[in-house]
DNA sequence: GTTGACTTCCAAAACGTTTTGGTATAACCT
DNA sequence: AGGTTATACCAAAACGTTTTGGAAGTCAAC
């Protein structure tokens, strides 16, 4: 039904070729015929076959991108924000993104070889990355065209981008022990997340300038949720010796904890400090608002499609790898503060990485 | 790079067509062949080309899914939770989705062209309906196969799934009431969204059962966002005759409206009761957990995705238009309740659409 | 009036499938 | 024997592009 090259041609009298040469805009072909041509084709609504076209070139033209859930319901703002940063470069640049679902459990590739068969895709972005993560093995041994935020334990001789988690981590130290916070909790992803060790270890060494010493016993594992969140603050606040601050390695676990100390009648703030990392949109909107480590998802989803394209598309990487210091941004789950309004957001990356 | 029928032909000694049908399990292959191309083509790691085979059945095996986004930024995570829904479904019938973002000041059909040129999607599940869709008119008169969530105004002589967002808005009113509020307020959405003016139209005609009239002065309108429910509830609160109660249309304004409310010193659920819809994760969580109109929107993703799938490959649809009956959650954003631990999350449709 | 350069065009092959319309062989009836 | 039926196979066309390797024509230069 809708036009095809060889209707054009048939229109204007000329091969096949020619009106394909013509729509490419190749310098065999004369002015005359080349604005007949697209003219014909304008008035046939002409659009070219996309799939006859990935045949022909071999190349699909598309990335795959996994999206990941906890459980059926729910997953974390961070990678709807994520997905819209990705989605937007890929559509700007022209080409289609392929969005699958992978809950944790399912933690083989088979979701990454459903989009590879058939080279439907032409390389990953890939999140939550694992400390050592078969799936980097997988494609590598493949050698498909990925990049990932987050790296892995060991070589990582892939590129990537990835924030300074410990970094952030010692930032939230520094602001705790600022505020008065000595007593520290953490809650903490699955170890085998290869941000949970960096994150940790970040915290356990900000903390250890000021002289205090990061109880292991304190360091919860959950899985990122509220619902985690929330069960762990729990545990950790009806224990004989309470934490006066947690610190959660995620919003949406900060936001659990938030209420596990509220329906418990603390004040966060006051009796409790609860800080979180992401900042996802939310943060600027619980009861308090959420301290919390700031990154730009957004951005940093354009900035990772944007590099998956080149590579893709065999240019030179500017930097193959690349780690971004996330800031810290000061709300009120801490204690006092100046601000008092949700403040506008800003987006923007760390110096060394404008965009 | 990758095997081919070609190469398996060459390896069996057998032709191409009968590769095909073997592997197609077509009866006009003995046995004996049939086991051994298989053999081969697990060998080889065959996997046929998606877009050889796409070309060829002029067919994409492919849905769409344009994903609202406010701004760069947010989106809300009822849509992450949808698109999940979509997701698994689609995956379980072997579709793939290709999905794009779009910014909501991006109202034409842009984006549903960008899809359909070149004949990527075989079928649209669109969301955000408008009253009057122009991107509904479009998909007609293109005579596409899509499936709404949500329905416009007019007659609607299209598939679609839609909650009775009446029906919850008048839940809504009979708790407010029965918790002993009168003065109320609504923030809702853009009233160019067609289920604003039934969210609404609900809520009025629920308050007017209890002989309360709803003051049309007192229904904000806003964005969706927490942002938008903050600056309006913000409004709304610092006024001379501020409302006791502020019904959102759904939870991020909510959440929005519950900031403001506590930034001026306002007990929720006791000064001011506030009210969400969807229940998205996230209501349970927030301080006060916030009562609202719970939608089953993993549920209803994959019931949207399932019925297009079933259209694109020409079934009969058991019924076309499916209206859902929604239910309230009772937390504790308008006042004292019995509950006060965070529910496990209860799945499920209304009765009478039990998947 | 031959040579070379340039312009404009195109037939055919190719990408990897599926489908169409067969053929060849064997087996089974009368 | 001739005729029918079933089984197992396949060559070729088709899907809609892009690319390859020319060909034909014009024009200027020698």
């Amino acid at each position: 039904m809708p036009a095809t090259l060889k209707d054009i041609a048939a229109r204007v009298g000329k091969s096949v070729t020619t009106v394909s040469r013509a729509l490419n805009d190749f310098d065999d072909v004369s002015p005359e015929t080349k604005a007949l041509v697209l003219e014909v084709a304008e008035e046939l609504d002409y659009q070219p076959h996309t799939y006859a076209q990935r045949l022909q070139k071999r190349r699909s033209e598309t990335i795959g991108f996994i999206f990941p859930t906890s459980g059926p319901r729910f997953s974390d703002p961070f990678f709807s924000e994520f997905l819209a940063g990705i989605g937007n470069k890929a559509a700007l640049l022209g080409y289609d993104l392929l969005v699958s679902t992978q809950s944790p459990e399912e933690l083989g590739h088979e979701a990454y070889r459903r989009m590879l068969e058939g080279g439907r895709v032409d390389g990953f972005i890939m999140v939550r990355i694992h400390r050592h993560d078969s799936r980097i093995d997988y494609l590598l041994s493949r050698n498909v065209t990925f990049i990932t935020f987050g790296c892995s334990e060991g070589k990582n001789n892939f590129p990537f981008v990835d924030e300074d988690g410990a970094h952030g981590m010692r930032l939230v130290a520094d602001h705790l022990v600022h505020q008065g916070f000595s007593r520290i909790a953490c809650i903490a992803p699955n170890p085998e997340l290869a941000f949970t060790g960096r994150r940790v270890e970040g915290l356990r060494a900000g903390l250890a300038e000021h002289g205090i010493t990061l109880d292991m016993s304190q360091v919860m594992t959950s899985d990122l949720t509220q619902r985690g969140g929330y069960e762990q603050a729990k545990i950790l606040l009806i224990s004989n010796n309470p934490p006066t601050a947690i610190v959660a390695c995620n919003d949406l676990m900060a936001f659990g904890a938030m209420s596990a100390a509220q329906e418990l009648g603390l004040t966060v703030g006051r009796d409790v400090a609860i800080t979180g990392f992401d900042d996802i949109p939310m943060a600027a909107y619980s009861h308090p608002p959420l301290t919390t480590i700031h990154q730009p998802i957004y951005k940093i989803g354009g900035m990772v499609c944007e590099m998956l394209i080149n590579l893709i598309e065999g240019d030179q990487l500017e930097e193959e790898q690349i780690i971004l210091s996330p800031t810290l941004v000061v709300r009120q789950s801490c204690g006092e503060t100046l601000k008092l309004e949700p403040e506008p957001y800003k987006e923007g990356l760390s110096k060394e990485h404008q965009l």
